[in-house]
DNA sequence: TGCTTTTCTTAAGCCAGTTTAATTTTTAGA
DNA sequence: TCTAAAAATTAAACTGGCTTAAGAAAAGCA
């Protein structure tokens, strides 16, 4: 159990077996089912999730009453609401099960705690906050010079895994643009 | 001198007068012109940049050989592009001064050394990565939400320094709209 | 297997924001 | 103070992608 949790960070620095220990003090890890929430809108975002298995989505509802997805998380991705997160601040976002899904989660009371008493993880979480850093970089940069139709060919080409796993509205939504034009574009190819 | 670096650090953890001392040997500070370049584009993006005082912004050509600015930053504030720091990879941006300014800048290397022989500065690290995070995830709801109109009046009203200090344009840009369209815009209120 | 819900498609009309092109205003440097 | 460059404005024509509305196909479940 945790096993993609424990490689991750092992990616980045060493653990021992009783790091391991400490660590496993202080994590949660829970099965969902598809379409079960793990935060609802309103809630306070008090954790980071990591996705050991499934896939998730993060959306808000926009003023014309429609889901707008600005995140997906699969296999061995953290994901959470940074700034409900770091203010403790309600969250206008939900997180959602796309599939069966084993997340492993961490509260910031306990994420303090964890670090107090094993801070070579400082390290790790910084490089986990400087990559998720990066990647929304990259996606606003692709947002701001690609046309709609650009984008949604690039995301294809880019993430056909999720092509394969995720509704094609629920990618639509998330490249920010409408269903119906999605279809005239996989008409047009 | 580093006045503000210091005092940022300190919001987050304890310095003593030889913590500092150890981080003055690896930053380095220099002044910069209005206009002159922090990072040309294809270089590649190897440091991290903190804004002592001034303005900058980052910016890449778009396929019209048009700017896109994709980020400001101005006194206290760190600015990157992440993807070519972590990768060593060439980058797509320029990131210029607007006004004369003062940086202090910290390469991957230094860093790197820094936290080694400094390991408290990663939980600064950390928590500046967080925020920068959430401050990414917050801008790209705001893209994803607002009309661009919307968008252009709530970042007046949430900036009101920029929109004195930045040239309009500059700001069209940033929310990806054409100056003659916020030329529209100013007339109509 | 049949029923219900979810997801995807089609097509016409429409509009927020861009493009183009020209002019005016402001700023900065000599 | 003059001049050149930079920044902002105006207005008309245009278009990428949305809206609306309806129907078809696919998936889930009893």
């Amino acid at each position: 159990m945790n096993d993609n949790l424990i490689q991750d960070i092992r990616k980045h620095i060493s653990l021992t077996d009783s790091d391991i220990a400490t660590l496993s003090r202080y994590i949660e890890q829970k099965s969902y089912k598809k379409k079960e929430y793990v935060l609802q809108e309103n809630g306070f975002c008090r954790h980071l999730f990591f996705v050991e298995k499934g896939c998730l989505r993060m959306y808000f509802i926009n003023d014309k009453a429609v889901e707008q997805i600005v995140q997906f998380a699969i296999d061995s991705w953290w994901i959470s609401d940074l700034k409900s997160f770091n203010n403790s601040a309600p969250s206008d976002y939900y997180i959602q099960t796309i599939e069966n899904s084993k997340i492993t989660s961490i509260s910031i009371e306990k994420l303090d705690h964890l670090l107090n008493e094993l801070p070579k993880l400082e390290r790790y979480f910084r490089i986990i906050m400087q990559k998720g850093f990066a990647a929304a970089q990259l996606k606003s940069k692709l947002m701001y010079e690609m046309s709609k139709e650009n984008f949604y060919n690039h995301f294809c080409s880019s993430f056909p895994e999720f092509v394969q796993r995720v509704p094609q509205y629920m990618i639509a939504s998330y490249l920010g643009l409408t269903p119906e034009y999605v279809s005239e574009l996989r008409k047009k190819k």
